[in-house]
DNA sequence: AAAGCGTGGAC
DNA sequence: TGTCCAAGCTT
């Protein structure tokens, strides 16, 4: 995108090429050009924003790509432990090109999102291969790489390379809402996009750095979700929502629908301190994490809307894996994803004999002291540590 | 183009 | 307790 980032000279021959390339670019609106939007913000953050992020003050793209990765969709707070720990298991580019991607897996686990990790173990694996380990400092081509689009890419060649390109995410959207009173919803394909030419427009000339920084920095710090702290907010003067009494509307909530509630019977295999996992499908719910094997089929909800087990569906379910010794149902567990509720009814079957695993070898049997250290989603490490954790205990509590 | 994809924090 | 949603991308 030369336009965003100056890298091109306007043609000289004046005519039918510009005119071209301005209609190509045409999401560039000069009535939306103000000059002291960002130098506010740019101001602002300089003496007012956050200055010291494990992932700020260096200009080494890898740890700046990987911080913009794992904050997708995810807070600040939730990602300081998971990018130490990260970075000083794959220090480098190529540790993590390099590694296998269970080991990407088992790091990222509990982070949630699981195609960013293996999306980004692919990014890791391509930057060594097509550009030699140095990530490419133009947002296009950084956009080309799995798990990063348009607002990622800009904001990696802002922060690695000063490159002036526009980001776009929950921050920049609710500030824009609020700053320029725009009252649909910002997840209409609409909305968003005259959202990104507003931010085309908006870009400093130079000072992308603490301009990025300061759109993030003030939709973290000041203008918040709720309860924003209007009265320290530099673009108070500016604000349509402050002036119109409508900062708690804006932006204007997704319209929301009824969550539909799922039932899975999961299988809670246990032979000599070990317990069977089964590696989940590379893409759907917790794609490619381990879990507990789940029994096949719809489970019905009795008349009293407790879900009715299907006897013969589990014993078909066990039979692959060995006799059974005993067979217990346990509480229900409820985990919430943003879709939808999931009711785990975990199955606790201890085994007399274990047959050899057949199969495509996405069965494995794990120590029960290794649970902490799996790729495993959260809610169902959760369960197994509670369960499992302390065998003694959990078998006082069973009975 | 809208839906799918995790988890934890805030209220 | 339930609801909303956060440094979005992919299909």
């Amino acid at each position: 995108m030369p336009w965003t980032h100056n890298a091109s000279p306007p043609p000289r021959n004046g005519g039918a090429d510009h005119r071209r390339i301005i209609l190509q670019y045409k999401e560039i609106d000069a009535s939306l050009h103000d000059p002291s939007f960002s130098a506010t913000l740019i101001g602002w953050q300089k003496q007012h924003g956050r200055h010291a992020l494990p992932w700020q003050n260096t200009r080494d793209a890898y740890r700046i790509w990987l911080s913009e990765i794992m904050l997708q969709q995810t807070q600040v707070a939730a990602v300081l432990g998971y990018y130490a720990r990260f970075l000083e298991r794959f220090p480098t580019v190529h540790d993590l090109a390099a590694a296998p991607v269970e080991d990407v897996m088992a790091q990222w686990s509990g982070l949630g999102y699981y195609t960013r990790a293996r999306n980004l173990h692919k990014c890791a694996q391509r930057v060594v291969v097509e550009y030699g380990g140095a990530f490419p400092s133009d947002p296009a081509l950084l956009a080309e790489l799995p798990g990063i689009g348009r607002s990622t890419a800009a904001a990696i060649a802002a922060f690695s390379a000063g490159t002036r390109a526009a980001i776009m995410d929950g921050n920049v959207k609710r500030v824009f809402a609020r700053v320029f009173g725009i009252d649909t919803y910002p997840g209409e394909r609409r909305t968003e996009e005259a959202m990104w030419r507003r931010a085309e427009a908006l870009l400093p000339a130079e000072g992308i750095e603490s301009y990025t920084q300061g759109l993030m920095d003030m939709g973290a710090t000041l203008c918040t979700r709720s309860s924003p702290d209007c009265a320290r907010c530099p673009m108070q003067p500016r604000c349509v929502a402050h002036a119109t009494n409508r900062v708690k509307e804006l932006p204007v909530r997704k319209p929301k629908k009824a969550t539909p509630e799922k039932y899975a019977v999961m299988l809670l295999l246990v032979h000599d301190g070990q317990v069977l996992l089964e590696q989940r499908p590379a893409s759907g719910i917790w794609g490619g994490l381990l879990s507990l094997p789940e029994v096949a089929g719809h489970v019905a909800l009795d008349d009293d809307e407790q879900p009715d087990i299907d006897e013969d569906a589990v014993s078909a379910a066990l039979q692959p894996f060995g006799v059974a010794e005993s067979r217990e149902r346990l509480l229900p567990v409820t985990h919430g994803f943003t879709h939808y509720k999931l009711h785990i009814v975990p199955l606790l079957v201890t085994l007399a004999q274990r047959a050899p695993l057949a199969g495509d070898g996405r069965y494995t049997w794990l120590e029960i002291g290794d649970i902490g250290q799996a790729a495993l989603p959260a809610p169902i490490k959760k369960l197994l540590l509670e369960l499992l954790g302390n065998r003694a205990d959990a078998q006082a509590r069973m009975f």
